[in-house]
Order: structure tokens, then C-alpha cells, then sequence
DNA sequence: CGAAACGTGTAGTATGTTCTACACACTATG
DNA sequence: CATAGTGTGTAGAACATACTACACGTTTCG
């Protein structure tokens, strides 16, 4: 679970062109040690804390979502979402687990613009 | 977040006809002290962990989301959904976060049996 | 009435999570 | 070449999570 998202952001920090995403300049603007930084893109330490992750996208324009789930987390909006209506948005997520991405995108389409 | 979960366990454990639900007893099936069940029902001590709450849902033959929900958390087997398709998967509860119940109903009965 | 079962109080403990602080050796640059 | 900046190593620490172990007084019931 945490073997990817080190690497991953390794990657998307040294592809950035400028000297502005230095490990230490980027650890800087996100609020963490250069050190902590340093072990968690060599995935020495496992991933921080979601505040942390959230920062670390916004960062390097990555999906927060997609970099939370690489680090084996959740937003904890979404938590809340599922927690609000737990039976419906339970079986709603079971239903949709072995579903291609293009119903799904239908699905959403659907629920957000009305279908009826 | 917790003060909700432990005294609805009790209410529903108390619920129970039989003597085969007094505490010491479920907690015994459950496999924890009796002292922490009581702690928790009483909402003294947070709710326990996952797999403890599927044990109690099991046993009292209450919906495991619904606990879980109770208790703060979200199963791990969602969580496991939502990190295999994080944008697409975050995007749809984003979506359906104030939606009627009866339009997600909708949507789950398109995605299972197929729209189309 | 005595033993078994009951719920609860007290006192911990093990483990995981999420970090900080600082020193070090190397590299790039003005 | 001096200095500023770079990535990394070591050593922890604060806090949360998820429990156990056992003793105590009370109630139930054979």
C-alpha cells in the first residue's frame, strides 16, 4: 500500500522543469521537514497524513483522490458522504465494483443532470 | 462519532429476549472483555476496531455499515472500491452526495440489471 | 444459602500514525 | 573557493487506537 506513492510523487516532483521543486522547496510550501519529505518519496516512512497528501497534490497539480488512494487512504469528505447514508451509499459502491468505467460515467451523468 | 454507536449496541443487544444476550455473554462470542463492552455500550470508551463492530453487527444481526457508520468508520471493502478507481469512484459519490435516496435506488438497479 | 453469573471500576499495555530536530556530506554557483 | 542549497541519516516524541487483566460488589437461581 505505501510503495507506490512515494515513488509516484518522486516522479511528478523531479518531472517538474523549474528549480522551484527542489525536495526542499517542496517540503517547505507543504509544511513538512525535508527529511520527513526524503523518506517518504524513497518509501522509508509510510505515506503522511491526509492533510499532508492534500497539500502534496495541490502542490504538483496531481488528484487528490488519486494520490490519497495511492497511499492506501480515503478523503475524508468521501467518508463522510458514505457515512451519511451508510446502507444505501454501501450498496450503491458494491454495485458498482465490478463495473466498467463508462456506465459508471453514465450512472453519473444521469444522477447529476436528472434522467427523467 | 462515538457517542452514538455504544448505547445503540446496548439498546439493541437489551432489545434481545434471551439471556444468551447478556454482556458477559456476547462479549464472550465476540471475543473481548466483558469490561470493554461495557465501557464501550456506555460510550466511556471509543468505539473498538472493524473487525470487532463485524463481530457485534454479526451477532446482534444489525447492518455492518450502519455500525460501522455509527462508529465513525467505513468498511475496509469499500474503502478497497473507492482506492480502485479513486477518480471515477470519488467523482460518483461527489455526485450522489444530495441525491434523493430514491434516484440512487434508481441508478443501482441501471448499474446492476443494465440500462441498455 | 451458596455458587454462578452479572455489570463495572481501575490500571495498565502494545502498536501504529504522523510527524520534528538537527547534523552530515555532497554539489552547484557567483 | 566560499557559500548557499541539496538530499539524506539518526534519533526521537506526541498522540491515537485498540485493546487485556483482574478485582469488586450485586443479583439470580438451583
Amino acid at each position: 500500500m505505501s510503495q507506490a506513492f512515494g515513488p509516484y510523487v518522486r516522479e511528478r516532483r523531479e518531472a517538474k522543469p523549474t528549480k522551484e521543486f527542489s525536495l526542499r522547496r517542496v517540503a517547505g510550501r507543504v509544511g513538512i521537514e525535508p527529511s520527513y519529505l526524503s523518506k517518504i518519496e524513497r518509501g522509508e516512512q509510510p505515506p503522511p497524513g491526509e492533510e499532508t497528501i492534500q497539500r502534496i497534490a495541490k502542490e504538483l497539480g496531481e488528484d487528490p483522490d488519486v494520490l490519497l488512494a495511492l497511499a492506501g487512504k480515503v478523503s475524508a469528505d468521501l467518508l463522510k458522504i458514505i457515512r451519511e447514508r451508510p446502507a444505501l451509499i454501501a450498496e450503491l459502491l458494491r454495485a458498482v465494483r465490478r463495473t466498467p468505467a463508462k456506465r459508471i460515467a453514465h450512472a453519473v451523468r444521469e444522477i447529476r443532470d436528472g434522467e427523467w
